[in-house]
DNA sequence: CGATCCATCTGAACGACGCTTAGATAACAT
DNA sequence: ATGTTATCTAAGCGTCGTTCAGATGGATCG
């Protein structure tokens, strides 16, 4: 049964393969990424320096797995996000407040989501399926509505992801910190930030 | 013994700040960040693995002096970019070229630069100053015209900033090759992105 | 039940890294 | 010439990613 899974069962320690990642994102929700050494994983995990190369090809290949359920989660958190109005303004709106709220709640995971995707070139390819990209291109076409081209659509979406990911790398910036308590707390500078991208201009009905 | 080192130096070496500097950003551009060790810096410089500590507290630091370097010549080529139009419009769009170009063609530059941001938090202060995110602002600004607040040029910098970013993390990634061949080049691409932006939509007269 | 297999894990080691310390060297000021 | 001080080297510490030979012990089959 169990078999015919990539990722079987337990021998020896349990399921390592899934406690390494366990240990790795406990590593890094509270000593941060420089802290994310292999041998910490191990060492978090309870096995030998060595253990880890027995589940995994290398360090970037369990980050790859950590990095898989940073965008799982990121896909829930903006599913969830959507039901959070019917207007599709709005929705657009809370779409990239989710976003740019899961990055800045889990920073650490944020960074390394990225990084391997850059090591790579590359999103995860589950996203133009069925993940984050396409929630995010699936309600930009719910609002442009139907006379809008494929191609009009793939650049709006690039364009709201880019800015999303922009505004999450950068939001935690010094800079920024008086603008957001003059506008009233962290959401509210992004949506006023959102607002001013204007993503929607190209189709906006109203 | 001064061996014919280039250019006025203080001591021992020449001026090995400066050397190191150098030494890095060749490192950079031929074996990428990965590569970029302190060692390898002094080796490429000829000195000792020690020499680089009696210049910089440590490797940090460095790398803060690359990356003020880049965006000096970020700050340049933006300038450069700005003498390209007169329409306000065209030259905020060729402003966000400009940008993503030089991340693009100094793509490991690009990276240090934003490491150490994100180190610290923080953009350089320069940049606020008289540097590119002025820039920025001041075009925007000019498009806007007369009756804007602060409030809405600064969340608009920051919006386009973001963008701006983001996109040149992302228009690497391999999803976007094929529209990117569709358009005719690179740069359509970009143009076309940022067209979808809307980032005038606040402001546009016309 | 016993022998064997083989995935799993360990211990030791290698080279490279960031960084520190102690001491050598050489430019400058006196 | 002498002393001062900045600069550089040599050696070493602890950590890292990774490899490899060998120990361990569950699974399989006689």
């Amino acid at each position: 049964m169990t078999l015919a899974q990539p990722e079987a069962r337990p021998y020896h320690h349990g399921d390592l393969s899934r406690a390494l990642v366990e240990a790795a994102r406990r590593i890094l929700e509270t000593d941060g990424p420089a802290a994310l050494s292999l041998r910490a994983v191990a060492r978090e995990a309870g096995v030998s320096p060595a253990a880890p190369y027995h589940h995994f090809k290398d360090k970037g290949q369990l980050l790859d797995a950590v990095a898989h359920e940073g965008w799982v989660e990121l896909d829930a958190a903006l599913m969830r996000s959507r039901q959070d109005s019917d207007d599709d303004r709005r929705r657009m709106t809370s779409l990239g407040v989710a976003y740019v709220t899961f990055a800045r709640d889990n920073p650490a995971l944020y960074r390394v989501m990225y990084d391997c995707s850059r090591d790579k070139d590359a999103l995860p390819d589950q996203m133009k399926e069925e993940g984050a990209y396409c929630q995010v291109r699936n309600t930009i076409a719910h609002a442009a509505g139907e006379g809008v081209s494929e191609i009009d659509l793939e650049l709006a979406t690039i364009a709201a992801w880019c800015a999303g990911h922009g505004l999450a790398e950068m939001s935690g910036f010094k800079q920024f910190e008086s603008l957001k308590t003059l506008l009233g707390g962290e959401e509210a500078f992004l949506k006023a930030v959102f607002d001013h991208l204007g993503m929607f201009a190209k189709f906006d009905r109203g």
